[in-house]
DNA sequence: TGTGACAAATAAGTCTGACTTTTTGGCTTC
DNA sequence: GAAGCCAAAAAGTCAGACTTATTTGTCACA
C-alpha cells in the first residue's frame, strides 16, 4: 500500500491513529499536545503536524485552552484510506469489513454497467485476462494467486467505469478481498459459481451489455454479502 | 458546513486547496515550503502544517531535496469532504457534480432498501414528515424551503440504513442537492412526479418493503441523472 | 567513452525557546 | 444571584539554528 512512517510525524500517526480508531481513547477524551510530544519523544512541531492530520480526518478536534478532543465515530472521515487501514488493522475489523462489503454491493454493479457501456478494447482484453487468470488459479489451493487476479478484475471494473469516485474505491475493494482471503471466510478453493460469474461479467462487458453486466455483478456482490451473513436468509 | 479558517493554517488551506484542485498548479508542479510561507506571510511551521494536511489528502507529496509536488488527479482523496467542497467551488464543479450524482445513483437505492428493513418508528415518522414537507413546498416558487426538506429526506434514508459509510454521504448529497437548486438545472417548481416518488418511498419504508423502496429510489436517482444528461436517451 | 565514487548544494525535516491569543472557570462585587 | 473581571492553561505562532536525505555534477579511473 502506501509507504508508512514517512518521517517522524508519520511514525506518530501510525501509533496514534490506530489507538484512536480502536477506541483506546474513546470519543470525548482530551489529549494535550505537549504531553503527547513527550510520550512519543518528538518535538512539539512534529506533534502538531500529526494532530493537524488527525484533525483533517475529523478524528480529533483541537481547541484552545481545552486540548485535543477525540470526536464521536459518526464524524470520522471513514472514506479516508488511512482510516480504513487503521480500522481494518484493529478491533473493529469485522464491522469495517461488513460496511465496506455493503458499499461494494451498491457500487460495483453500477460500475460494471458503466464499464460495459464504454470500456476500451484494451480494458476489455485486460478484464478477460483477469477472469481467465481467476479460472486458472481457482483450484489446487492457490488462493494467493487467485487473489491477485480477483483484485485486478475488480479494479478494472471500477476504473473503466470512467467515474473517478468509483475508481478511487479500487484500493478499498482490494483491502476487502485481501482481508477475506487472509483472515476470514475463505479456507478452501473459491466457489466455482463465483468464478463463472466473473467470466460472464467479462463477457457481458465485451458484448457491451450493461444490463447483464450489472445483474451478474450484483450476483457476485450478493455472494460476498452472504459470506458475511449480512443478507437475511 | 464546517468552520472555515480555523487558525492560520486553515486560512492557508482555504487558499491553496482550491488553487490546487482547480488546476492552478497542475500535477507535477513543484512548490517550495519556504516560498509558500513567504507568499502567504506565515511562518514555516504554519506552512508545514498546511502541507501535511494537503499531503494526507493525497493532493501533494513532499520529498526531501525536491519540494512539494502536486499529485495527479487520479490519486486525490476525492471522498474527503473538504476536497469535494473545494472542487465544487471551482472550475470543475460540473464534473464533480456529475460524478457525485452517479455515486448517489448507486448508493441511495441500496440504502433505501436497508432503511426499509430496519428503520425505527421514529425514523419512519421523520421520513414521512420530510416527504410531506416536500409536498407542501413543491408549488409557488418556494425552492429554498423545498430544498431543506429534500436534504433532510435523503439524510434520513442514508443514516437510517445503519451503514456508517452510507451515513457519511449525507453531507455529500446535501451539497449536490444544494448545488442543483442554487446553480444548475432547477429554475422552476420541482417535478411533481419526483415529489410523488419521495412520498411513495416513505410509504414503502413504513411498510417495510425493501424491494419497493429500492425500486422507487432508483427512479428518483434516474431522474437526477437525466437532469444532468448523464443517461443515454 | 562510459562508469564509478565522491563532494557540494539544496530543500525538507527537526528541535528549541520565547512569545501571543483565546477560552474558561473562578472570584469578586454589586 | 447575576454581571463582570482576572488569572491560569493550553493551543497557536514565530524565528533561528541545526540535521539529514537526495540529487546533481565533477573528476578520476578503467
Amino acid at each position: 500500500m502506501t509507504t508508512p512512517g514517512r518521517g517522524l510525524h508519520g511514525r506518530v500517526l501510525d501509533a496514534l491513529g490506530p489507538a484512536i480508531t480502536a477506541g483506546e481513547y474513546p470519543p470525548g477524551s482530551v489529549l494535550r499536545t505537549d504531553e503527547l510530544a513527550q510520550r512519543f519523544d518528538v518535538s512539539r512541531s512534529v506533534m502538531r503536524e500529526a494532530v493537524r492530520v488527525l484533525e483533517s480526518m475529523h478524528l480529533v478536534e483541537s481547541r484552545r485552552r481545552v486540548g485535543v478532543t477525540v470526536r464521536p465515530r459518526a464524524e470520522w472521515n471513514v472514506y479516508d484510506p488511512q482510516v480504513i487501514r487503521w480500522r481494518l488493522a484493529g478491533s473493529d475489523r469485522p464491522q469495517q469489513l461488513r460496511s465496506l462489503t455493503v458499499l461494494r454491493s451498491a457500487v460495483e454493479p453500477v460500475a460494471a454497467a458503466l464499464t460495459a457501456t464504454h470500456a476500451t478494447a484494451e480494458q476489455c482484453a485486460e478484464l478477460t485476462r483477469c477472469a481467465l487468470g481467476m479460472v486458472a488459479t481457482s483450484r489446487g489451493n492457490r488462493l494467493e494467486d487467485y487473489l491477485v487476479h480477483d483484485v485486478a478484475f475488480h479494479r478494472v471494473i471500477l476504473t473503466a467505469s470512467g467515474n473517478e469516485m468509483f475508481a478511487r474505491l479500487g484500493d478499498v475493494v482490494a483491502e476487502v478481498l485481501a482481508g477475506r482471503t487472509h483472515h476470514e471466510v475463505m479456507f478452501e478453493d473459491p466457489d466455482p459459481a463465483a468464478v463463472t460469474l466473473h467470466v460472464q461479467v467479462a463477457e457481458a462487458v465485451r458484448e457491451g451489455d450493461p444490463v447483464r453486466a450489472e445483474r451478474l455483478t450484483r450476483e457476485i456482490t450478493v455472494g460476498a454479502l452472504q459470506e458475511l451473513d449480512i443478507l437475511a436468509p
